[in-house]
DNA sequence: GAATGTGAAGTATTTCACAGCT
DNA sequence: AGCTGTGAAATACTTCACATTC
C-alpha cells in the first residue's frame, strides 16, 4: 500500500518514544511538587516513586532526553524541570481555545492546571447566541460566528472541543481550516483530520467502562472477601457460550 | 518477601491484553451507533474505520473474546453488541459516586455518556457544609462524614474522585477502606492504594502538554512544503488518536 | 468471492543487571 | 559505597499474510 503516510508526525530527528513523552508531564508534576519544597536532588528512585513508575523505567525515559543526572548523587531538581519543560514545549505560551461552553467546558475553563503549565486559555467559544458576551471564568464567552477569526487573531495552534458529539467533527474541520493542528477531544466521537493533525481525545466513561472490565473480573475470581451485600446479581455464563441462541438486545438507550 | 504473583497462572484462556481492553469501549460505541441506524452486520474494515483502528487490530483484538464473525460476511451488529458488554461487565448496574462536587465534579454528575452504559451515579458527596442538600444534575449533595454509609448503603465498588489534589489521597483512603476498589482519578496527583485496588487517571493537563510537545516539534520541522497544511481531506484513519499508552496506575512495589 | 481468525514476523516498550562515574 | 546510564533480554503489542470458512 505505498505507505500514504507517515504514521508518526515525522519522528527522526530525536526519536523520543510516544510512551515517554506520556510519562514526562508525570515527572514534571512530581518535580515541580520537590521544587517547590525546596528539595535540591532527587534520585531515579524517589522521583519514580513519586511519580508512580518504576525507576528502571524513569532511568530509561531520561536516557532520551540525555544525561541530566549524575552518577552517586541524582538528578538536580531545578535543572531537571527546566529539561523536561523545554522538552515538552513549556518554555514557550500556548495560547488555547475552548470550543463548547457547558458544564465540561465551563470546567476546563476554571481549571488551574492549564495556566500553571504555559497554557493560556485565549477564548471561549460556544454555539449559543445567549452565552454570547457572559463571563465564564472571567472569559467572555464568543460566539461561533467568530471561531476563524478568533483563532487567527490569537495565533492559536490548540484547541479543546468540548461540544456534544454531533458538533465535534464540524467544530474540529473549521478548528483546522482557521489553522489548529493539535486538538484536545472531550466529545465521544472519532475525529478525523488531515495528516499533520494531532487529536488526543479523553473520554470519560471509556475510563470507568475499563475499570468495569476490572472490577469485574476481580468479583468473579475472588470469592467475596469482606463485602457484605453483593448487589445486583451477575449473569455469569463466563465459560464459552452456544453460537447463537438468544441474543438479549442488552443496551441502554 | 513481598507478593511474587505478578503474573496469572499463564493461561492463554482469559488473558485479554489491556490494550485490548483498553479498545473495547471504542468499538462498542461504534457498535452502537450503527445499531441504533439498525445496521445489521458490519466487516472488520468498516467497523475499524469507524471506531479509528485498523482492521487487523480489530480482528485480533476480536479475536481475544471468541468466535464471534462469520467468514465471508462480518459480524452481527447486536450480537457483537451484547458479547462486547457483557465482556466488560456493562450488562450489570454500576453504581459509583464522585466526590467532590466542584465545576468538574459537578460536569461528570451531568455527563450522559455515564448513565447511558451501565453506570449509575449513585450519589454525590463534597466536603463543603454549604453544599449539602444543593441537588447537581437532580441528585442531592451529601456531606463527606457521611461516605463510608453511603458506600455502604449502595453497594458501591467504583469511586471518581474529583477534588483538589490535595484531597485526593484522603479521600481514596476513605473510600478504600469503606469498600470501593476500583477509582477514577481526575485530582492532579498519584494516589496509592493498596493490592487489589485499580486506579485510572484522567489528567487535563498532561494530555496538553502531550499535544504541545508534539506541536513544538512540527514547528520545529516546519519545511518548506508547509502550504499542503490546508484540510485537504486526506481521509485517513492513521491519526494517533487517543491517549492508549496509559499507566495503568498500581502502586506499591 | 469475501471476509474472518490466527500463526508468524515485526515493532515498541519494559525490565534486568551491571559497567562506569562521582 | 551509591546511583546513573544503557546494552541486552524479556515482554507486550501491532501488522502481515494467508489458510480457512461461509
Amino acid at each position: 500500500m505505498a505507505t500514504g503516510r507517515t504514521h508518526r508526525p515525522a519522528t527522526r530527528s530525536r526519536g523520543i518514544p510516544e510512551a515517554t513523552v506520556a510519562r514526562l508531564p508525570l515527572y514534571l508534576r512530581a518535580l515541580t511538587a520537590l521544587s517547590e519544597r525546596s528539595v535540591p536532588t532527587v534520585s531515579s528512585e524517589e522521583l519514580a516513586a513519586a511519580a508512580g513508575v518504576n525507576s528502571a523505567k524513569l532511568r530509561k525515559d531520561f536516557s532520551y532526553l540525555g544525561s541530566y543526572g549524575t552518577r552517586g548523587v541524582g538528578y538536580d531538581v531545578e535543572y531537571l524541570v527546566y529539561q523536561i519543560s523545554r522538552e515538552l514545549g513549556l518554555t514557550q505560551d500556548w495560547p488555547v481555545v475552548i470550543v463548547g461552553i457547558g458544564n465540561l467546558g465551563a470546567a476546563l475553563a476554571n481549571y488551574g492546571g492549564f495556566a500553571s503549565r504555559g497554557f493560556r486559555v485565549a477564548a471561549l467559544i460556544d454555539a449559543d447566541p445567549a452565552m454570547a458576551g457572559k463571563p465564564v471564568a472571567g472569559i467572555p464567552v464568543q460566539h461561533t460566528d467568530d471561531l476563524e477569526k478568533i483563532i487567527k487573531d490569537n495565533g492559536v495552534s490548540i484547541g479543546v472541543i468540548a461540544t456534544p458529539a454531533g458538533a465535534a467533527q464540524q467544530v474540529c474541520d473549521r478548528l483546522v481550516a482557521a489553522g489548529v493542528t493539535s486538538i484536545l477531544n472531550f466529545a465521544p466521537t472519532v475525529l478525523s483530520v488531515p495528516d499533520g493533525v494531532d487529536v488526543r481525545k479523553v473520554d470519560l466513561s471509556i475510563e470507568l467502562q475499563i475499570l468495569a472490565f476490572h472490577e469485574q473480573r476481580k468479583a468473579g475470581e475472588e470469592t467475596a472477601a469482606g463485602d457484605a451485600a453483593l448487589p445486583a446479581a451477575t449473569r455469569d455464563d463466563s465459560a464459552d457460550q452456544g453460537p447463537d441462541g438468544d441474543v438479549p438486545a442488552v443496551m441502554p438507550a
